[in-house]
DNA sequence: GTCTATACACCGATAGAC
DNA sequence: GTCTATCGGTGTATAGAC
């Protein structure tokens, strides 16, 4: 069949053209903000027509899932890097690995807010976006799980502790180090709580 | 000169209209959303059109503006309540005043949304809407100091250790204690890293 | 002064021609 | 699959009634 593109060609092209959506909504999040992002603008970085995205995902609402699944999906491969670098005193390894995360989700307000906070208004992420994320917390249990800690209320401690920095150097010190600096500081009061060996 | 109201009669019923616009977009926001506040809506629930909310606001961002000045003053006679109720023994008394804190944001997400998080778009609070948060600030380093807790750093992680647990309960237990029980042990954490007698 | 009516520009979303 | 046209909704501005 001259000219009929095969139906792994067809379905190769479909997935680009849904990458380079992504990677304008991104651009445009970066720019203006995460909730500003409107159809029109991101369309006219692919050199479309705001109503021609819907062949491609099914409402704004999709982008954003779709975004929230690369976002955790890169957070899992940032974090996962890292893994082979951990070193075997308890306190310097929950110090890298908090200071990877800390690091990665500093490092992108939009990205920040997509992920760990529910800044878009009617958006819940649907549970095939969700599973990276459920991903990377089986990977904090068992990371944290080697030290001993494996209480849920300690997981969650950890989470809240380095949550609560990043939260505060976005907000009030973006680019700058006021609540960076306080991490190891943090984590060591976490290990000293847990009873770790100083 | 009969049938006309006094100057002080005028700026009293335009004052308790700014206020009944308020309360208006408060039962919005706790009904539907912060970001969902339409104009339209809130001018229903005072029996007005939308156009006509511009004789009492400037603009939406006003409304919002005013509601930020509303939650910090309310948040500052919160924790000036229980200021005589402070016990003497250090680490009671930073447990006392971090649990009224976290209790008042907790009880409200769409309030607590306005006063910490960046989530509406357009929004910056304006300086004297700010002028409460501040003072609630001054508080805060007066109560710490009274225990020697003078260093920025020192107050920055008493800070981000108690926001970190609101937005996790807010985010994945809202109406729970997931989190909220936390709380004396994180302020405990805290106490024995800055050496506070125990 | 206060409110209404009307209008504008923009948004997400849909219908239908090609 | 992409387009044009259009719909109902939004915040906002203004002219004019009372």
């Amino acid at each position: 069949m001259l000219g009929t593109p095969s139906r792994d060609r067809v379905a190769e092209r479909r997935s680009a053209t849904r990458r380079e959506i992504l990677d304008a909504a991104w651009e445009v999040a970066r720019d203006h903000g995460l909730a500003q992002i409107t159809l029109r603008d991101v369309a006219q970085r692919v050199a479309m027509r705001a109503p021609s995205l819907y062949s491609h995902f099914d409402s704004k609402n999709a982008i954003y899932d779709a975004m929230f699944a690369d976002a955790w999906t890169e957070c899992l491969a940032v974090m996962r890097a890292t893994a082979d670098k951990i070193p075997n005193d308890a306190r310097a390894a929950i110090r890298l690995y908090s200071r990877t995360f800390f690091d990665f989700a500093v490092s992108d307000l939009a990205r920040h807010q997509l992920m760990n906070q529910r800044t878009i208004p009617g958006f819940e992420p649907s549970p095939e976006a969700y599973a990276p994320a459920v991903e990377a917390l089986d990977d904090l249990h068992a990371h944290l799980a080697r030290y001993g800690v494996t209480r849920q209320e300690d997981v969650d401690l950890s989470i809240a502790l380095v949550g609560g920095l990043i939260d505060l150097q976005l907000a009030n010190d973006p680019g700058g180090d006021r609540y960076s600096r306080l991490l190891d500081r943090v984590v060591d009061m976490y290990a000293d709580n847990l009873g770790l060996p100083a």
